[in-house]
DNA sequence: TCTGGTCTTTTGGTCTGACAATAGGTCTTG
DNA sequence: CAAGACCTATTGTCAGACCAAAAGACCAGA
């Protein structure tokens, strides 16, 4: 019997993150609901035996978590609360930045995702959403915008898509990726002006799905409309002069 | 003029969570690469004129971020790394568990992400990846084996995909909702050993189209083996006993 | 009665100084 | 020259103090 690599590295675990993993599962198995205030800092150390700097880190590996938020004063206190949207995009948005992911990962990504929340907004969309949508488009339909609106605009309605799916999951990719993407986009753009018309015409043709209810168009239009802009993206690139960034 | 909700909520940050805000925006804009080690605490807590708990309370702040970690003892310190998967996949698997995401929500979004996958592994895989797509597809045929050992090998196969197609964004989200997914298959799937016939061979010809390189084939197929185990389970929750849960 | 101050209390936020634990380097000694 | 003792720099933890913020109680004056 080979012996070899039967023990695994030792690791010798902090105080404060043992103490920040217990309340992390406490409330990720509903120990803790929502909404809970946490004893006191000096109340938890007290329990615990720890001292209070020490409960404090754990604290503090948790609000970077977005599992707890904290405030001073009298009814003060830490209260748990469930991670928001904005802490899964925050993190991503680290991991894609800290990686360098090249923009073509990023469409590739997007040319994943979108299609589907189109599939699904045609079967969840609310009035609010196609409200919300509409409202977009006209504001990218506009004549003679600035081009940094019209990117803008665009962005937001693509993402107004990725809600009206009504999955928080595919939402939030969204949202993390969306912000890179656009980034790309505003440095490789110059001349995106001349495709206007034909991204008006792609969400218009997308949009009459989701509001007609047609998941499977819907997401045969938005396949088309993605794939042809990462198409359009590679054209840009390839040929002429590279050097892009200019910040 | 309308002067109500003029002005929005003053939040007053913590100088711990400014610290952080400035180390990390350093580190992501490259000012701080990978390996450098930071100044000592005491050193930190001098050029800020913080205390050292609060210049600690930032560090753990950027540790759970996975932008750096800590050793004690000499020429120890905080040292800069780039944020790692398991970061990512920790703060999603938050998300997921937190907001109690169902498992639908969480074949959908594998319906969208694994197809691109596939498709991509066509493209990018290596020697290596197809020698573990395939020691793993032999594991799953063994005759007789445990329900329990077929969903993990499945589950492996299924993020070795994911891997081959190098792109680590993607990859990511499979390894997040891999897990929950897993978990849901398992709650469920009491029956499911009749279909594993049909899995196998759905993988046979999904890793046949990467093998030989026809990105649009192995996509297809993915997309047709996703999207049929989604039904699938559709039919096992609708008409059967719905309790599923049993710890 | 209502509005605005002022005090009190409770709580997180920060600072200081100390010691423990750890890990790398150096020196001693057989 | 190698094994072990010692030294030292650094994070980990603790205790105690004070500051800052927030909520409620109380009060004064229009």
């Amino acid at each position: 019997m080979n012996a070899d690599r039967v023990f695994g590295p030792v690791v010798n675990q902090t105080a404060s993150s043992l103490l920040a993993e217990r309340i992390r599962t406490a409330i990720l198995d509903g120990q803790l609901s929502e909404g809970t205030v946490m004893p006191t800092e000096r109340e938890l150390a007290e329990q615990t035996g720890l001292g209070r700097s020490t409960v404090r880190e754990a604290l503090r590996l948790l609000q970077a978590a977005g599992l707890i938020t904290s405030r001073p004063g009298a009814k003060g206190g830490s209260v748990v609360q469930l991670p928001h949207v904005d802490d899964v995009v925050r993190s991503l948005d680290v991991f894609i930045r800290g990686r360098k992911m090249s923009f073509a990962s990023l469409l590739e990504t997007r040319e994943a995702i979108e299609p589907m929340c189109a599939r699904l907004a045609a079967r969840a969309r609310t009035d609010a959403d196609l409200e919300t949508l509409g409202r977009l488009h006209d504001r990218m339909s506009v004549k003679r915008i600035r081009q940094a609106d019209f990117t803008e605009a665009n962005a937001a309605w693509h993402l107004a898509i990725a809600e009206a799916s009504h999955n928080e999951l595919l939402s939030a990719f969204m949202s993390a990726i969306g912000r890179g993407i656009e980034l790309g986009i505003t440095q490789s753009s110059r001349k995106s002006a001349e495709v206007r018309p034909q991204v008006l015409h792609a969400h218009e043709r997308i949009l009459d799905a989701i509001r007609g209810g047609d998941p499977d168009a819907a997401m045969r239009r938005m396949l088309k409309h993605v794939h042809a802009y990462t198409e359009q993206v590679a054209d840009w690139q390839l040929p002429d002069d590279l050097p892009l960034d200019d910040d």
